[in-house]
DNA sequence: CGCGGGCTTGAACCTCGTCAAGAAGTGTGG
DNA sequence: CCACACTTCTTGACGAGGTTCAAGCCCGCG
């Protein structure tokens, strides 16, 4: 799909494109196309051939990444304005995971040929993509931590903070995750099996931290949360 | 410690400064300092702020988080070549875990200031520094994928494999891990106990597949630890 | 209204961490 | 060179936390 409407102001203030040029912007837009991913549908897929990259223009996506024997594990979330698929930038030639729409979503696509030229374009955006993925890979140490040392229900609580923090929404019972969540996708974000986020989330309605129903997480009390996730006791 | 003598050779051939100009490396290792580290000092800490990166000559280091409560996890190793503390270039103010050395070792300093001089010479720099930290990041999701998945003895043979890879020295006995490791020091790289590792690698011990004795291991049957690292059977 | 995907809950089981004690190396000072 | 202290490693017993297995419920949708 061409791309020739989109504009400037779709991209301008997203974190990996600051600083560039008006021009440049136009340039940069020029070469995207658009790509809109129904619920379910995936961008990318692991093992494949990582052709393109993208930016994450509304919608939310999960990347996954799928054991030998089928096992699942949600690597991150990516949020409207995240850039995601980027392994052909690190040289790596394949995905190594798959990005799912968790809601239909629409995204911009590039050519990951089309990297090293807009790079040339703009010193700065290797910067800035050093930043994105030096954040990554501290998010990465810290879920390693937690999973090294904290047992579930903080890791649990640690989860659920994390998706507050990335799509909370006010309202007036509590904050709401603004996405369809479902027990086992908190298992795969936690290691650990649906049966014991569901043991521990109920646990938590019965004190009244948190309210969830289907696929719907509603945090009442962020502090108290927030206090059982750091203070191990 | 002032560093005019240094040799081009010495950073020549690592990843990140490939395709560098002889003028270039030259002008970066004109800024660069020299460090001596004794086994067990640190080269930064966590929590400090980021005033330096480096490159380690040789020697080993461990780079290590603390939890609050005082549990550590090694978060990776740094092996002769690495580049090192790069907080800074991720724009982050302060070091987010310490580096220890585990035996003598050496290594190039610079001030973080530095790295946008660098990058302003030698965009590629950049582009380097990105596959670096895009391997890194890598990594840690097959590790984030171990701990969520694999049991208890998988997870410790696939460290024990990464060991061999990064440091593993032919012998006439085996594969001799080349610096000291503890079964504690194991432990702290796959999220359990010294006790359990001690278990695990006495088993090992009586079906032939390694050899260890106080701060040493050798394997002798990569392939064997391998299939048992690999297939869930 | 019935079907299916998601959620809950009990009970049995099992891995692994905890507690405890001691053995085997390693280093240090007299 | 020996004695003592310290660190590392081993091993057993026990129990808690979490997975697995199994059954059934609830809600939303076709």
């Amino acid at each position: 799909m061409a791309a020739n409407k989109l504009d400037r102001s779709l991209i301008r203030n997203l974190m990996i494109f600051q600083q560039m040029s008006d021009e440049d912007l136009d340039n940069v837009l020029a070469m995207a196309s658009v790509r809109q991913l129904p619920e379910g549908g995936s961008a990318f897929t692991q093992g494949e051939p990582a052709t393109e990259f993208f930016c994450l223009l509304n919608g939310r996506l999960k990347v996954v990444q799928t054991t030998p024997d089928g096992q699942q594990v949600v690597v991150r979330h990516v949020n409207p304005g995240d850039i995601f698929g980027i392994a052909k930038a690190m040289r790596r030639t394949e995905y190594p995971a798959t990005a799912v729409a968790i809601v239909e979503s629409l995204a911009l696509a590039w050519k990951s040929t089309q990297w090293e030229a807009f790079i040339a374009r703009s010193p700065t955006l290797a910067l800035n993509a050093l930043q994105t993925v030096g954040q990554r890979l501290q998010d990465a140490h810290s879920r390693i931590r937690e999973l090294s040392t904290e047992e579930v229900e903080r890791r649990v609580a640690h989860a659920v903070l994390r998706l507050v923090q990335q799509a909370g929404k006010k309202t007036d019972e509590g904050i709401l995750i603004d996405f369809p969540v479902t027990r086992q996708d908190i298992a795969e974000m936690t290691g650990t099996t649906l049966h014991t986020v569901s043991r521990v989330m109920t646990a938590w309605e019965a004190k009244g931290l948190v309210q969830s129903s289907r696929k719907k997480v509603i945090v009442i009390d962020p502090h108290r949360l927030y206090v059982l996730a750091e203070h191990s006791e």
